[in-house]
DNA sequence: ACTACTTAGTGGTATAAACACACTAAGTAA
DNA sequence: TTACTTAGTGTGTTTATACCACTAAGTAGT
């Protein structure tokens, strides 16, 4: 089936299927989240260095521009970086916003869609090769990371930090930076991670109960002390939403 | 200034300025919400009649095709069609998110970017004409409107419903359905409105006076009976976020 | 085997918000 | 002056959780 050349066709199909304007480039970035040494850290992967590519060399959220031919939707898009990158078919993943403007990309008018997505740190297999040059996890300090961003990705990376933390605050995303089963001190110490402060054990431990989050898994995690119960999510699909936050933070005087 | 032919261009900015990927059509499309007669409204426009148009005559959501060299950002594009169907320059604008697939639009891969605003019913004053033929407010129930929808714009005015009465749970949003000046039981009633449930009136009461949403402003509004504070919003840029939800909502059984 | 140590997990009171409901306050209209 | 209506306040009760102290169950060292 090929396709008929514009100038071929009627002026009532023209109208249908060139509107007037010129197209913006469009893209999907990922902030892509896991936790490592007590820290939340993004991935990130550098741009390649071809000075005629922009921001050569720079870091740079993994995404790039919507292949109408592949992509049946913008999310499957996401998805498709994701497992370049990451290996990892079904993690947590949230669109955050777009950004468009005339001026993010040298190249023209762009808009991309952010999505964040939250995985255990265990399942994400670096991708190294062609797609995925120089990936790296890189620690989340304040909105952001030590290394400076290409283009507009500080800005985005903060934002979906932002949304991150928001989120944290009343529902069970962190559950998603753990493997499967887990034990109730893993996922608090994920909220305190992310929240970047400290929650009181057994307020956790009533709340997580009384919301039905999760459903006890067979075994127990054993140590050095005490063996911890092991907790899965009881439903996996969609997070949970709790009525309020952790600790009100108190306002400002 | 004029623009060099493609084809003129030597290779290294030909990569740079043409991306290998045929770009999908973008566009903005708004759900613009008041209130009337104790419900919630969204303004619709009826798509021109043309039959080479998709959707001849149907009901949609206000919006339309990026204009590269007007829109500074989807921002601006958003306030550009907001001024030209209601007239409000600064109403409460938020972004809901951004759909894009192969099929929502048969003229091709398209994505739109959704935003929703609030604004007092007083300050919207419809603008016929050729660009905003027949808008007209359409009453909110459950999560849409009676009328069948263009595109996949239910899809996209539900999800803005919802999020909209998401956020009210725990913002100060309604105060943007209202002049600059309301009383209490005023915002009180935009509140039950959006949630479509009614609250006390006392723990309201206390609420938005803790959470410094409102300051007092110099007159009362008199009417039948006793006459009641005038209030303003304390910050109008920023919405006031709750540390909790309104009556917490029952866990399903 | 006993003891020290560490982490898992529970209980009990104080507190803060808000639900429910009853009350007082201040205007208009007959 | 009385009835009515809406504005606004006050007072127990309930609920979730903050705060803190406690018990439980394992390992490791002696």
């Amino acid at each position: 089936m090929s396709t008929p050349l514009l100038q071929d066709l009627p002026e009532a199909v023209m109208k249908r299927t060139q509107p007037d304007f010129p197209r913006p480039l469009v893209s999907v970035d990922l902030a892509i989240f896991s936790v490592a040494q007590a820290q939340l850290q993004v991935l990130l992967v550098q741009r390649p260095g071809d000075p005629a590519e922009p921001y050569p060399g720079a870091w740079a959220l993994p995404g790039g521009f919507i292949d109408t031919a592949r992509d049946d939707d913008l999310e499957a898009c996401a998805l498709r970086k994701l497992r370049e990158k990451t290996g990892v078919a079904s993690p947590y993943l949230e669109q955050v916003g777009s950004w468009g403007n005339a001026t993010r990309d040298p190249r023209g008018w762009s808009a991309t869609h952010v999505y964040f997505a939250l995985m255990p740190m265990s399942e994400a297999g670096l991708q190294k090769g062609a797609n995925a040059a120089d990936a790296a996890w890189h620690a989340v300090t304040q909105d952001g990371v030590r290394a400076r961003l290409a283009f507009d990705h500080a800005q985005l990376l903060a934002a979906a930090v932002r949304r991150l933390r928001a989120k944290v605050e009343y529902t069970s995303l962190p559950a998603y930076l753990l493997e499967e089963e887990f034990t109730l001190t893993e996922l608090q110490g994920m909220y305190e991670v992310v929240l970047g402060r400290e929650l009181e054990k057994s307020a956790f431990r009533t709340r997580v109960f009384s919301s039905g989050l999760v459903e006890e898994a067979a075994g127990v995690r054993t140590g050095a002390n005490r063996p911890a119960r092991l907790y899965r999510l009881a439903h996996r699909k969609e997070p949970v939403v709790f009525p309020r936050t952790f600790n009100p933070p108190r306002e400002a005087p």
